[in-house]
RNA sequence: CGGGGCGUAGUAUACCGGUAGUACGCUUGCUUUGGGAGCAAGUAGACCGAGUUCGAUUCUCGGCGCCCCGACCA
């Protein structure tokens, strides 16, 4: 990708009307357009972030037997009805509309009810289970404050996965297999580390339920972990009962503050009654579908990724998600050798399946190494006089800084050892 | 929803009861070319409405928008 063609601009300050890191850093590195509040545009370099993202985590979900779907924004009235949850009063985040041809429809903001009646059409008999469904998903939730950038908005990106199982046991089996492959998601983009299967309240149908929380000063929600058993308890569960219960004292946690970028539910066989969602068992029974509900909030991950991820001059982006994998600038001064030069490097690079972000603009090279560390990509190389008469190309990894010169006859093997997607 | 704050060129800001200045950006020219260049000439602005006043961008009220703390977050 040419830099002379990307039409995003960076900017040297920050708009007065974001605080959170998250939204200053992606706004000035053109990222995402803030549309209003809570609501944000992606534009093409985040756009390669978030579907980097999605990438990992399409693929952990479909290591899991999941298949990948789409489903409506516009909802209808009567199946929330069904498990009264249309009305204002139990669900606040509800966005409503009128359709001119009569009736009200709602906005997704979350998918459990059209899917469990979907299904009904899908399901008849215990050969047709278990079944599991995710997708990438727009919800749209009235929030009465929207805030912390793309970390809590009213419009964002969720992965939800739903599973329907024929009963408890074969619930839990698919229930564990997925707290893994979550772990392996936030391992993937760098926070494995910092992420914590999280014991947290459970709600109708089970003691607890299970967040996955990230680390980061920033975050809304406090828990208490204890990072050598990697346990951790959300405060709101906090108390003498649960702390025997997982072995633990008060004393081995450490309060720290989190952001919740996954969860996981069990629905049991509530929502199914309740929906009609049944299936025929061996000996011809009648049985309500077990259900699980589990969610990754993708465009928060982002989000989550710059808190974490960023320095005074800008984002530093984990390689497996990041917009492009080597930043190629070309510090040609008007020198016409340099320019075909650096183009040369920019097809050799394109040959061997690198995505590379290729600053072949006219502007001074200030300007140039900013904007390359204030978009963040893991490797810099930079083609100029010196380094061509040094005989090679300088590459700078933007993490830690540390540079050299490479030959070009090496120029490739390094990139990948250097732990580049291709 | 309770509390607090803020709306001035594209962006960030300053001043002011007598219609607004700076920096960056953008346009043109010349110079410059390894860490957001220099000179010169341009471009571009008071959220909306009502009130007070001879006169409102400034004061008052209302609306709209934005931010923060709290509450909320199946």
């Amino acid at each position: 990708m040419r830099q002379s063609h990307l039409f995003t601009k960076t900017r040297k300050t920050a708009p007065k009307d974001e605080v959170a890191k998250n939204a200053q850093l992606l706004i000035r590195g053109g990222f995402i357009h803030k549309e209003m509040a809570g609501v944000y545009s992606y534009l093409p370099l985040g756009l390669r972030v978030l579907e980097n993202i999605k990438r990992i985590v399409r693929e952990e979900m479909s290591a899991l037997g999941a298949q990948e779907i789409i489903m409506t924004a516009l909802q209808r009235k009567e199946l929330w009805e069904t498990t009264s949850r249309w009305s204002d009063e139990v669900v606040d985040v509800w966005f409503k509309s009128q359709l001119r041809a009569g009736g009200e429809v709602g906005f997704g903001w979350s998918h459990e009810e059209p899917i469990a009646d979907m299904m009904r059409s899908h399901v008849d008999s215990f050969r047709d289970l278990p079944i599991f469904v995710h997708q990438f998903q727009t919800k749209l939730r009235n929030e009465l404050r929207a805030k912390s950038g793309i970390m809590r908005g009213r419009e964002f990106v969720m992965n939800d996965m739903y599973s329907f199982c024929r009963g408890e046991e074969e619930h839990a089996r698919f229930y564990d297999q997925t707290i893994e492959a979550y772990m392996r998601v936030f391992t993937r983009v760098g926070i494995g580390e910092d992420t914590f299967v999280t014991f947290a309240s459970g709600g109708a149908f089970t003691k607890f339920s299970h967040e996955f929380q990230t680390v980061t000063e920033t975050g809304e929600d406090v828990i208490y972990v204890h990072r050598e058993k990697r346990l951790a308890i959300n405060e709101e569960v906090l108390n003498d009962e649960t702390l025997r219960e997982l072995g633990v004292t008060r004393e081995e946690l450490q309060k720290v503050n989190t952001a919740e970028v996954g969860n996981i539910f069990n629905f049991g066989t509530q929502k199914s009654e309740d929906l009609g969602l049944v299936f025929k068992d061996e000996k011809g029974v009648s049985t309500p579908v077990w259900m699980g509900s589990y969610g990754i909030g993708v465009t928060r991950l982002m989000g989550l990724l710059v808190e974490k991820f960023s320095d005074e001059k800008g984002i530093v982006w984990p390689e497996e998600v990041a917009p492009l994998s080597v930043h190629l600038v070309s510090l040609a001064g008007g020198s016409s050798e340099v320019e075909k030069e650096a183009e040369r490097v920019y097809e050799l690079l394109a040959e061997h399946g690198i995505e590379v972000l290729f600053d072949d603009r006219d502007v001074r090279a200030g300007e140039k190494f900013a904007d390359s560390d204030l978009i963040g990509i893991p490797l810099r190389l930079v083609v100029s006089e010196k380094s061509m008469a040094e005989g090679g190309v300088e590459m700078t990894t933007r993490a830690n800084g540390a540079s050299s010169l490479v030959p070009e006859s090496n120029l490739i093997e390094r990139i990948k050892k250097a732990g580049v997607r291709v």
